[in-house]
DNA sequence: TACACATATGTGAATATTTACATATATTAA
DNA sequence: TTAATATATGTAAATATTCACATATGTGTA
């Protein structure tokens, strides 16, 4: 018999397995979001999309699958939905993101940029 | 116009982008396979294949993945091939499959364990 | 209540990845 | 040279993931 194979996700029993964890990690989109809210704490999903100039469902759809995993955790202010790390990430996880962060600026940079813009304009504030 | 996306895994040009690189390790055989080489340094084909349990063309196929994006080196020695971390792998990328592999023994534990046996066996000396 | 804005989700098609099996290549020993 | 062992790869089918579009839900305001 086999060892159990990387097959489809991983389903909502092994929460954040460290496969599961890396496969949050393995899109750009996601990676890129994970990277941002490392950088600034948190970000609404407008600014998030302004910062990845995605379509708002396709956002949405990487933001839930990283909620699916508690990588990220929503807050709702007014009509607002805010993102941060999840509260009960593992340290290491957390660390991990942290350091592809600080080691890929030039990947994250006009994201960044982007992000920073749009928070001056603080279309989101409560 | 929008953002590079996800897409097809990158091509060999932006070997280990951040992204391709979490791709290596969201993998259930690629990150187990990660994991014993930063644990034992380096170990040939057939001890990784015992240690995983998993058939010779599948783990091969995992291996010519990682090497493909440079995140492990083989090194032929007779009839067999080791494989190590590639000594060209960014620090942050090297700690990060470190970091996975202390803060999740209970994920590799059995595999290691295989492999030590294997590795006891010497099969594979020259 | 009705409307507008922000965000999320259902669904099928498009696309990417993995698997399984057969077979190829490299090395050593007989 | 032939055989045996170790490892790699071609290929098509199976499977998983992502995308695009339509639509749904939640919240504040007129």
């Amino acid at each position: 018999m086999q060892n159990a194979q990387s097959g489809p996700m991983a389903k909502h029993t092994d929460l954040c397995s460290p496969v599961t964890f890396f496969k949050c990690l393995s899109d750009d989109n996601r990676l890129k979001v994970l990277m941002l809210i490392s950088a600034v704490q948190e970000a609404c999903v407008c600014d998030l999309q302004h910062a990845l100039d995605i379509d708002q469902p396709k956002l949405s759809r990487n933001l839930s699958f990283l909620r699916k995993y508690e990588i990220v955790k929503d807050y709702r202010r007014g009509k607002w939905v805010f993102y941060r790390l999840h509260p009960a990430l593992p340290a290491w996880a957390c660390q991990t993101i942290r350091s592809a962060y600080e080691n890929n600026t030039k990947y994250i940079e006009q994201s960044l940029t982007r992000l920073n813009l749009s928070l001056q304009r603080a279309c989101c504030d409560v």
